[in-house]
DNA sequence: TCTATATTTCGATAATACTAGAAATAACGT
DNA sequence: ACGTTATTTCTAGTATTATCGAAATATAGA
């Protein structure tokens, strides 16, 4: 969403996806309706009752659901004049990948990976 | 560090500590800045290093290196006239347990969580 | 102390995000 | 068609963040 500065172009897609995705959680507000929609299962919940949970104002609430929405961390679907949103675990499930693939230290020893740790970078 | 707004005072604690570590890696720079150094394990990585690896102007990633350390999710070490950074795994532990607990479908069959799931919410 | 190296802080600018009231839209029931 | 309810879009003010050059700081070595 902001325009990508020279020293970084073209890199790596899925960073760039996963990146955009913690942002989107990255906001006490947004990782609230996230929490409330996955204890919601695949029920989810209509907007309304996200506001009265969260009691934020509707334009708000609106603004943060459509940023989740975006990233592809919820979705939604018509039921008159009611639209109930749900969470898409897929989208998360990517994230965690991500996570846990390239930013973990899986079986960490107190202190970080062991030296012959597969993801270690040579010095 | 952004004023709290009214409708969202004296929440979860955990969650906004949570909140803030999502925010800093949801830079797409401080993202591959956190990955870098994982991969690096303990030994972690001076800044030059570091910047010589992302291509980024010392300044900028200086800023987003403040950032990352002022979440918990690094930690730096004086050495000489470079400063070595390391990556915090504890820090990490704790936001990806909380999303693991808090924000996921852990046996989660296609379509989200079965109805008895225990973090179901009552309609 | 002088110089070189490594990194941060300062300062300015531009871009973006957040908040929320008010107006607009959409679907439903009558 | 009209009113009601649910939600979004519009709009605008304010706050925060990102970027990066230039100057400042800190350490080590000669």
């Amino acid at each position: 969403m902001r325009a990508t500065p020279r020293y970084r172009r073209g890199v790596d897609e899925e960073l760039e996806r996963t990146a955009a995705c913690l942002e989107a959680l990255g906001h006490p507000t947004r990782l609230a309706i996230y929490r409330l929609l996955v204890r919601a299962g695949s029920d989810g919940r209509p907007v309304g009752k996200i506001q009265e949970a969260l009691a934020a104002p509707a334009s708000t609430l609106s603004h943060h659901l459509k940023h989740l929405e975006m990233v592809g961390l919820i979705v939604r679907r018509r039921e008159g004049t009611t639209h109930r949103c749900v969470a898409s675990f897929p989208t998360m499930d990517q994230v965690l990948g991500f996570l846990t693939r390239e930013c973990c230290a899986e079986d960490a020893a107190p202190g970080g990976p062991p030296a012959d740790h597969p993801r270690r970078a040579a010095d």
